[in-house]
RNA sequence: GGGGUCGUAGUUCAGUUGGUUAGAAUGCCGGCCUGUCACGCCGGAUGUCGCCGGUUCGAGCCCGGUCGGCCCCGCCA
């Protein structure tokens, strides 16, 4: 048997023809009689009908069928009787009456339904994962994926890039994230790393002149695990030659309008909008501000260091800041609202959480009322914009720990309100990011993006006499609150790179030694380059509207980087580790 | 490394103040059923209450530890 259509393909217009569909079994009506069976495949689901007068043979056999065999079946369609159509189904017209029935393979029963939309736990899933993508919204969600990367090869083959692949097996580079590494069999006790990303090997591309670079690439983090991050995940790796940052945002900006457009059927209106990193900072505490709604922070540190609170006063004195937030509307809270906010905060490293409900008439419900004058509180409910009915939030301390208090709270108040709408979706470009910033505990410089990145023109000047001033030439596309992308236009001269890492606490001896391979290329007539990066899961993740990475990812890993499908990672042979030169000092 | 939360039938869950025989729905098995589409009706079987230890006359329930899933902080240039 050959298979004609699959199981979302017939519709009226193929009433009298005979078919043959191949599929599982999703769900079996025995009435004794006839018997229904409901056939799925990738594409769909189609009712097949075994009828004793039609062919008793098929029938007799379809006693035994149960959930997700696997079948093959001839039949004529036919127009479902009288008001028998079903509007739930694309092939919900019509019918596929069976007069020949193969059984290409039994199953036994499925560890969990596939079925019914109930959530199951994500160990089972993952040990089953061939089951849980034959779930539909599974399904979707990999044929969605498909089609977004087709998009944007499209996208990018057309505006004239090269998809070139780098290797999996490279060196380890100071910096950044905690590295997977290779033992080297061939070459005792040397050690590869899996790529953090393929940012050197593409600006080696582009010295190698092939001016415009792509690819779809996994890339390996050995960091903890979070909903959206993944040990492993997808980059969409690109990079142009001979571009300064308005080309990458402009060609950047064409792709995702054409991912949108081929994935959800959505036509965006670029140019998308702009901030800089110290504008959102200010307005919303992070550097991935969510603009699809407004909560916007408020700085009142002027009218602290005058006020009659001594936690502000002093605050304020001592060269940190005191700022707020106005939830519009939410002086309804009740005390259990604001002490779980309350605690919310704490978690995040909060000493504790001002509020204060704001009364007809100015009047202010809350514990530091007393300490501010009528005048004080008219000038923050001013500053605030609020009005009868409001609800707002304080946070005092050093500006770096208030912004993530009071974005994360922003966050938190939006998500209670229901004002993160996933049909929404908010591109804002954050650019002038600092090109560094000092460590506190290491005592050191660290680059804020990578030490590959440029710095501002104008500010180059101080790069050595007040590094932390410096603005670099980098910029992330956000989407709706997460970063999705991120890049920047590098360094191409050999100086200027040299000086950067310099700064980074990294002198010329151990930058030829970690970085030689650059920086001989930089020598040798690079271009100027530059360009950026996708988190292709993260993109996938808004788009299909999953709350986790795990929804678009066909084999992901659970929270403790293991695989409940493989088992991995798991113990090797004694054997194995001595060619590799590793002799484990932990206890069999 | 730290915090939170969950773990009971194949699955999703309930399980009172610690009390005798641990339930429901669904699934599964058997029977009946020729127009269902989450088919229906009748009957039946199904438990290492994650694991180890402790308290107690008695533990699914209380305590300690441990393992695992998820969420978060740190970490993720």
């Amino acid at each position: 048997m050959v298979r004609t259509h699959s199981c979302n393909d017939l519709g009226k217009g193929n009433v009298g023809e005979e078919v043959v569909l191949m599929g599982w079994v999703l769900r079996r009506r025995d009435h004794g009689g006839v018997i229904f069976i409901d056939l799925r495949d990738r594409w769909g689901l189609t009712q097949i009908v075994f009828n004793p007068e039609v062919d008793a043979e098929a029938h007799a056999k379809a006693h035994q069928l149960r959930s997700e065999w696997v079948l093959a079946v001839r039949g004529r369609v036919a127009a479902r009787p009288g008001d028998m159509a079903n509007p739930k189904l694309a092939t919900g017209e019509i019918e596929v009456m069976v007069n020949e029935l193969r059984i290409l393979n039994s199953s036994e029963t499925p560890p969990f339904p596939l079925d019914e939309d109930i959530e199951i736990s994500d160990n089972l899933r993952l040990q089953y994962r061939y089951l849980d993508l034959r779930r539909p919204e599974m399904t979707a969600n990999m044929v969605m994926r498909h089609r977004a990367v087709q998009a944007i090869r499209t996208y990018l083959n057309d505006h004239g890039f090269l998809d070139i692949e780098t290797p999996m097996l490279t060196r380890s580079t100071p910096e950044g994230a905690r590295d997977y590494l290779v033992p080297s069999r061939v070459n005792a006790g040397k050690f590869y790393a899996l790529p953090q990303s393929p940012q050197l090997f593409k600006q080696l591309l582009m010295i190698a002149g092939m001016d415009r670079y792509y690819q779809i690439v996994k890339c390996f983090r050995d960091e903890d695990l979070r909903a959206d991050r993944q040990p492993e995940f997808t980059q969409i790796d690109m990079e142009l030659s001979f571009v300064d940052e308005e080309q990458v945002i402009s060609v950047t900006e064409g792709m995702v309008c054409a991912l949108f457009r081929e994935t959800l059927g959505l036509e965006l209106t670029p140019p998308f909008g702009r901030m800089t990193y110290d504008e959102a900072m200010g307005r919303y505490g992070t550097d991935r501000p969510d603009t699809r709604f407004a909560m916007e922070i408020v700085d009142l540190t002027a009218i602290a260091a005058t006020c009659g609170f001594k936690v502000f006063r002093e605050v304020a004195d001592g060269g940190g800041t005191v700022r707020a937030i106005n939830a519009k509307g939410c002086g309804s809270f009740s005390r259990k609202d604001l002490d779980d906010l309350t605690s919310f905060a704490v978690q995040l490293g909060a000493k504790g959480l001002a509020w204060v409900k704001m009364k007809a008439d100015g009047e202010w419900q809350s514990p530091i009322a007393k300490f501010f004058t009528d005048e004080e509180r008219t000038a923050i409910a001013g500053e605030l914009d609020a009005v009868d009915g409001d609800l707002f939030f304080f946070g005092a301390d050093k500006p770096a720990a208030v912004c993530q208090v009071l974005s994360e709270l922003r966050l938190e108040l939006a998500r209670r309100l229901g004002l993160l709408k996933k049909d929404v979706f908010n591109f804002t470009w954050v650019t002038d990011f600092p090109l560094v910033e000092y460590d506190d505990k290491e005592k050191r410089y660290q680059a804020l993006h990578h030490p590959f990145t440029a710095p501002r023109e104008e500010d180059v000047d101080r790069l050595e006499s007040d590094p932390g001033s410096v603005y670099s030439r980098a910029y992330d596309l956000v989407l709706n609150g997460t970063e999705i992308g991120g890049g920047s236009i590098r360094i191409h001269q050999r100086q200027m790179q040299a000086r950067v890492l310099q700064v980074l606490g990294i002198g010329e001896d151990e930058a030829r030694d970690k970085f030689g391979f650059l920086l001989r290329a930089l020598e040798l007539g690079a271009p100027p380059h530059g360009g950026l990066a996708f988190g292709l899961d993260r993109l996938m993740m808004i788009i299909t509207g999953s709350d986790s990475i795990r929804s678009v990812i066909a084999f992901p890993k659970t929270q403790k980087a293991t695989c409940p499908l493989t088992d991995a990672p798991a113990p090797v042979a004694r054997k194995q580790l001595t060619e590799l030169y590793l002799r484990p000092d932990w206890k069999e």
